[in-house]
DNA sequence: ATGGTAGATATTCTA
């Protein structure tokens, strides 16, 4: 008798301040009922997470890689989680901008991948702007990690703010941010180029809104009505190895998030698996 | 063409 295959809702969200809107974390499990959240930018020390506030939302495993000030992600999860060691030190900078996990569930454990990729800065000149090529060499490191081989265990699922906004309608004008970072063809094709890893990843979010529908996780804070302009682009990723593709059952943006008091300015995204 | 806002931190960096 075949095993009747249940919801796994995973999702990721930039909340650019764990501390400061950990109460918006309550807000995303009401409206989205996620499994496994993945956040990036927490900006926290890990003795300074709000891990009681987590567990009391029902997220009793918690990996969490934090730093102070700037980056930090972390993964809260309803279902045991097992950490994945030996992981590259992205650029070898130390930066807290990855973690990993094994999922345990029937049938096999899925591996979870939340990445935080380098804004990459105003200038997108790998010799002016050295945050820019941080970004890129991230990304190609990234690349060649998949491409050896590190995803072929298969049932991977790679969120996170990936920072890089793929598609001319991932973005509200192509040609218009064809010169700005997170859209410039260097990025991009950087961009496609770690998505034809690991057996051609799903871009799950595309699946069910197919191009061309624009589809935006992010708002800069600098518009005086972000819904007004939707000046958006599509930073926030969640990508699926093949073997995934026919759990996909459905994927949400919570646009209404971008309203939230104290908004983030990225929006979580979150995909329903059927495993 | 420009500057606009937000968060952590410390008087500036990152986004």
């Amino acid at each position: 008798m075949a095993r009747r295959p249940r919801p796994l809702r995973i999702a990721t969200w930039n909340i650019n301040s764990v501390r400061l809107r950990s109460a918006r974390l309550g807000d995303l499990a009401a409206a989205l009922e996620p499994d496994i959240l993945c956040l990036q930018e927490t900006k926290s020390p890990d003795e300074h997470f709000p891990l009681a506030e987590v567990k009391r939302l029902g997220f009793r495993h918690v990996l969490m890689r934090g730093m102070k000030g700037y980056n930090g992600v972390a993964i809260l999860s309803r279902l045991p989680l097992a950490p994945v060691e030996g992981m590259p030190d992205w650029c070898t900078k130390g930066d807290c901008r990855h973690i990993a996990a094994d999922i345990d569930l029937p049938g096999g454990p899925v591996r979870i991948h939340n990445f935080y990729v380098p804004a990459g800065g105003d200038i997108p000149d790998p010799e002016a702007n050295p945050k820019f090529r941080h970004k890129l060499e991230f990304v190609e490191e990234a690349t060649r990690f998949f491409q050896a081989g590190a995803a072929d265990g298969g049932r991977t699922v790679l969120v996170g703010d990936l920072n890089i906004a793929p598609l001319p309608d991932d973005v509200w004008s192509h040609r218009q941010l064809l010169d700005v970072v997170s859209h410039t063809p260097v990025e991009t094709e950087g961009l496609t180029r770690w998505l034809a890893t690991a057996g051609g990843w799903v871009d799950a979010p595309r699946v069910t809104v197919p191009v061309p529908q624009k589809l935006y996780t992010w708002w800069s804070y600098r518009n005086r009505d972000w819904r007004l302009s939707d000046r958006g682009r599509r930073l926030d990723h969640v990508w699926l190895t093949p073997d995934l593709r026919g759990a996909l059952k459905d994927t949400t943006i919570l646009k209404d998030a971008r309203d939230w008091p104290q908004a983030s300015d990225h929006v979580p995204v979150m995909a329903t698996l059927l495993i």
